[in-house]
DNA sequence: GAGCGATATATCGGTCCGATATATCGGTCC
DNA sequence: GGACCGATATATCGGACCGATATATCGCTC
């Protein structure tokens, strides 16, 4: 998760553990939430891997700023994170999130297989949630009724969500198509 | 948190680990997805912790069934766990839901308290959130820009939820009151 | 009584969090 | 100039939790 969400900023300009911590927070909300203690040590890991580099070599870092570009090797770890998606990113909405905010660098065929899993997924759980509801709702605290019933609301309003996001995806000529969908990659007016 | 979960759903009558697993998930939903790795370890811990206690004793468990009931240490480790809320529960949609599924237990003042807060915590998130999107809406992609109005819109729908839940606490009397809201506590009709 | 899917427990490696410690930078106040 | 301080920046440790894997047992059908 984390190595994804370092990497996919990485790509865009080279940048030191903290500002790093910073995008992520605020690109991502309350969907990116890491701590320091696993965002150094990922750190530590990619370069070792060779997936990101820093100027200053390995001797006597003591703590000053550290910058790290992404590689080759980064790019391509990268793109197979992205690619290759489990059943926690479509059970999970921070990995889906994740996921979301680096959708454009993915195959559209993908992104779209993807939302439809995620899709298939919440009303699979819906159908679930709603059921449960009717049975227990008599037999529980009002607490535990409204907990339910918020579980439900997320789920119809995801799905309608994802509906509206497949609905543009086609608009904009993606049976299987390539990037559309971003105004304009680097226009940085 | 998976042992506040495991003690509050004990509270209720004696399981085993299977069980729990099935019952946190149908409870708390996608708010509740705990797995055997984390849970079997709990048991054990709780267990010898003295919060927890079941009939077999420590000799040859193999791998029959564990049946787990709550202990009067376990009562009140249930309680210090559900009264302290750090800044995890505030700011942390699992860990708040989590407590939400036991506020029943919770005394009336500690359940105003912990709404309030998180109500708080999300303003001033939107806050930020709603400035930081209306500002790089102009250069950043498509998807990313829906990622961040998916964030404000959350805010903005949880804030009115505890409203509504606020004014429906104040309405059974709840300013700092006793046990309101609860329909009825065993009437299993 | 063999076969099998659901029930049930255990464990390992690895990711991530939360707390804590430490160093550096850029002011500003005297 | 140097003492102080808040923001910037990195490091590390213990523990919670996940995901994968292994294993045992139960109840059913054939």
């Amino acid at each position: 998760m984390l190595e994804l969400g370092v990497l996919g900023l990485l790509k865009e300009k080279p940048m030191h553990g903290y500002e790093l911590k910073q995008r992520l927070a605020e690109q991502l909300g309350p969907f990116g939430r890491f701590s320091y203690g696993s965002l150094y040590p990922t750190l530590k890991r990619l370069a070792k891997d060779g997936a990101v580099e820093t100027d200053l070599p390995k001797t006597e870092a003591s703590r000053r700023k550290n910058v790290y570009r992404i590689t080759p090797a980064g790019e391509s770890l990268f793109d197979a994170l992205l690619e290759e998606s489990g059943p926690s990113v479509t059970e999970e909405r921070n990995a889906f999130m994740l996921r979301l905010a680096f959708f454009r660098y993915m195959k559209p065929e993908t992104r779209t297989r993807l939302m439809e899993s995620r899709r298939g997924y919440l009303q699979g759980r819906l159908q679930k949630m709603a059921a449960s509801l009717k049975n227990v709702k008599e037999k529980m605290d009002a607490y535990s009724v409204e907990l339910m019933r918020y579980g439900v609301n997320e789920a119809e309003h995801d799905i309608r969500w994802l509906d509206d996001m497949l609905e543009t995806e086609r608009r904009n000529g993606n049976g299987t198509n390539s990037n559309a969908a971003a105004p304009t990659p680097e226009g940085a007016r």
